[in-house]
DNA sequence: TAGAAGGATATGT
DNA sequence: ACATATCCTTCTA
């Protein structure tokens, strides 16, 4: 493993790849299985990506399906790809947003401690992989698409579009992007991906590989082993919304607020065991209310209505102590 | 000025 | 029928 930083690879490239998060996924499936596990697929991993160490898979991983993506676009335009920034370094608390592990970098020697050390890092990428998957499945069941692109429908691609571009505040693109099915979509290159979208094709690229080898990797996981090996069990994060009914408003924010990694910044718990939340950017989850139920003119005036239906119903209300942008579920998780 | 409350009506399933 | 979506007026911090 060579070390995370002089194994750099040209700053435009690690940002055109937006953590490569793709090449975590595929170097979890690695070392999951004893196998050569790409030999036979068309989805062509990244394994060039193996030699760049560990500490960068973990530090991008942060960048991933995330709702501040606005540094990745200042770490493009800057110079130190590892430059992150201070407020995400001080925001993070749980042990899998580690930053960087590199026992070379510590100067450890090889031997039990680089066992160890292989050992929880193997440990990290499967949750690194993990919550790749769970966000790629959320957001899947936010804007009612499959996970393999390659299934979609042109309006599907466009709500990928739109909301890849909402997520990581890209500039729009879809225009470049329209017409095209999720077939042909897979089968560009990053090139054509440029040529359509000089300003973030890049990165539009980068996603859409992270969600073909996501759905690549489903796809075997579920073709080689029908055992819950893990694999599934990623894939099966209960959820009340997979009923295939439409989702309601309440279930929707919900969701987000079990995904206080994607969406703290919009809206948040105040007292969870109260079922008590906050909406912090009520635009922003306006926004995504309106592309979940395709209502581009969505907006929080809107939104609060449908919300203040459900003080009849019993379903959410306002707090004992009434604030702005505060509201109670009646019945908490 | 943004948000809160709630009436009236339209719309999509 | 139901769950919003949309539009509206009035009130409030």
């Amino acid at each position: 493993m060579s070390n995370p930083v002089s194994g750099l690879p040209e700053s435009s490239d690690f940002v055109s790849r937006i953590g490569m998060t793709e090449d975590s996924l595929v170097f979890r499936e690695r070392n999951r299985c004893s196998e050569d596990p790409w030999d036979t697929v068309d989805i062509k991993p990244n394994i060039e990506a193996l030699e760049r160490g560990a500490g960068l898979y973990l530090s991008c991983y942060d960048m991933l399906l995330t709702e501040d993506a606005a540094w990745v676009v200042k770490v493009s335009e800057g110079s130190t790809a590892l430059a992150v920034p201070m407020n995400r370094m001080e925001s993070r608390e749980e042990p899998e947003q580690c930053p960087v592990i590199d026992s070379q970098e510590h100067g450890l020697s090889p031997g039990l401690e680089g066992q160890m050390e292989d050992r929880s890092l193997e440990q990290v990428q499967s949750m690194v992989v993990g919550e790749v998957l769970k966000d790629i499945e959320t957001a899947c069941k936010l804007l009612n698409i499959t996970p393999d692109p390659t299934e979609w429908n042109t309006g599907n691609v466009q709500k990928w579009m739109l909301w890849t571009e909402h997520l990581y505040r890209l500039p729009h693109a879809g225009k470049a992007f329209q017409e095209v099915t999720g077939k042909d979509l897979c089968a560009m290159s990053e090139e054509e991906f440029r040529q359509r979208s000089p300003l973030c094709g890049d990165t539009l690229y980068a996603h859409l590989d992270i969600w073909k080898s996501a759905a690549w990797m489903k796809e075997r996981c579920s073709a080689v082993d029908t055992k819950a090996t893990g694999c599934e069990e990623l894939w099966s994060e209960a959820d009340s919304s997979c009923s295939g009914q439409p989702i309601h408003l309440w279930q929707f924010l919900r969701e987000l607020l079990l995904k206080p990694h994607n969406y703290g910044r919009c809206i948040r718990w105040l007292n969870k065991e109260k079922g008590i939340f906050k909406i912090e950017d009520s635009a922003h989850v306006a926004r995504l209310w309106g592309l979940r139920k395709n209502r581009p003119a969505m907006n929080y005036d809107k939104l609060s209505r449908s919300i203040r239906q459900y003080y009849k119903k019993g379903i959410i209300r306002k707090p004992d102590v009434s604030q702005r942008l505060v509201y109670q579920f009646v019945h908490p998780i």
